[in-house]
DNA sequence: AAGTGGTCTAGACCACCAT
DNA sequence: TGGTGGTCTAGACCACTTG
């Protein structure tokens, strides 16, 4: 098992579950699963395990639990919108829609604070602090997608190679510096391209965009990057799943 | 206990955390709460409920827990975007904010799917499915907010008297028809106002315009309500907290 | 080594839905 | 009434951080 990939029962089944439910029929109508004790006797786990990776596919929006029902498979979705909570990565995300994202080009600088084109939401930075300026250009199936600035402290992510430019930085980040990401804020603009982001795009400038800002947290609390991605509002849709 | 109000441990524990995170002191850097075993004693639960609640406050972005560490509240936001995920409706959540939010105009009429201005994106309706439409003109501090426009299908939520839309028109639906909101799902995109859009917000014609689209469903898996609101753009963020 | 949170077990009882 | 999911108890052991 590599550094930082515990075996969780839980997480075990989640993945389980997930490739069962690829295998069902599709034209079934509305998919029920078997009933807990059913589940638990299947994967030979207790009801407190087999619950927590439910309420996780729940939570994902895979499944819905009915008190006094049944468990049910949700419909997928074959919109092109991104997840907002997709746990994976953008990679991932856009392969779990058929779409391939590349990153053409992509730059990396030291610079800091104070010179940063924006700031984190939550958290006060003293403008000395150093960053690393990293600028992606990402393309969904060769049509420019994503306009991508970002920054992370150097103090606590010490390199990046540029080769890791091109793959995911949040992986690169846990596995290179042994850190552990926790959670994000995420604030959704819209606005209007730069000149830079325009030509990017290949469109007019102050063409309306999608802006979608992330702060960057250690599990242990602790700002670590933040950054800033930069959608054609146009063909772009953001998605959202939420149990009330 | 109101129908459907159930004394669950779990939320009168979040509940009541939240109120003593209040009380604390705010200047004293960041906060930490007691760790668990003196929490359960305070609150005399058991270590199960504790953490569940604990668990809700960390999804909801209010505290996080730092393995081997400690539990920590979160700095609270002070700008004024808007929760992708607060639970309590609009109106509470702009309360939290400081802002008043007031419904100054609204409309119902009885329509079908066949003459809806939209459709939602995860359900088959028929065409001659009935609908309430209603459209709602929110403002806050007397400010235009928010342009809405949702259905409701008749079958499901038989009655909505005027009186109702300047309330919480959820909170009707759960009391008046004894149904149980499960989840929404939820579509964000960027766009700019119809002619109707812009008188309302005194702008231009084809300003930009954030739109937050729900299809909302019963705790049964069935779509009830589907809606779109629409938010001036230059002055509208919105704001999401993820866990990783 | 001591203290913190993270995961899991085995079992009980409750609430909701269908019949 | 029987079957479904929802909540909670009491306890064990594990993993991470700090000294």
């Amino acid at each position: 098992m590599a550094k930082g990939e515990r075996s969780v029962a839980t997480d075990t089944l989640v993945k389980k579950i997930m490739d069962d439910i690829q295998q069902l029929p599709t034209g079934s109508g509305t998919m029920q699963l078997p009933p807990e004790p059913e589940l638990m006797a299947t994967y030979q786990v207790t009801r407190y395990t087999l619950r927590q990776a439910l309420k996780n596919l729940s939570q994902m929006g895979y499944t819905f639990q009915a008190h006094g029902i049944g468990t049910f498979v949700r419909p997928r979705m074959n919109n092109h919108a991104i997840s907002l909570q997709n746990p994976v990565g953008m990679t991932d995300e856009m392969a779990r829609q058929g779409r391939h994202l590349t990153t053409k080009h992509a730059t990396i600088q030291a610079t800091t604070v104070a010179e940063a084109a924006f700031l984190p939401i939550g958290t006060q930075l003293d403008s000395n602090t150093p960053l690393w300026s990293v600028r992606r250009f990402r393309y969904a199936d060769d049509k420019p997608f994503i306009f991508e600035q970002s920054y992370y402290l150097r103090n606590i992510v010490n390199q990046i190679p540029e080769t890791a430019l091109y793959g995911s930085l949040f992986n690169f980040v846990e596995k290179n510096d042994a850190l552990k990401v926790g959670f994000q804020d995420t604030i959704i603009e819209a606005g209007s391209m730069s000149q830079e982001m325009a030509e990017f795009f290949d469109m007019a400038e102050k063409s309306p965009t999608l802006s979608v800002r992330d702060d960057s947290y250690l599990s242990s609390g602790q700002l670590f990057a933040f950054s800033k991605l930069g959608y054609d509002a146009r063909d772009t849709k953001l998605f959202l799943f939420k149990k009330i």
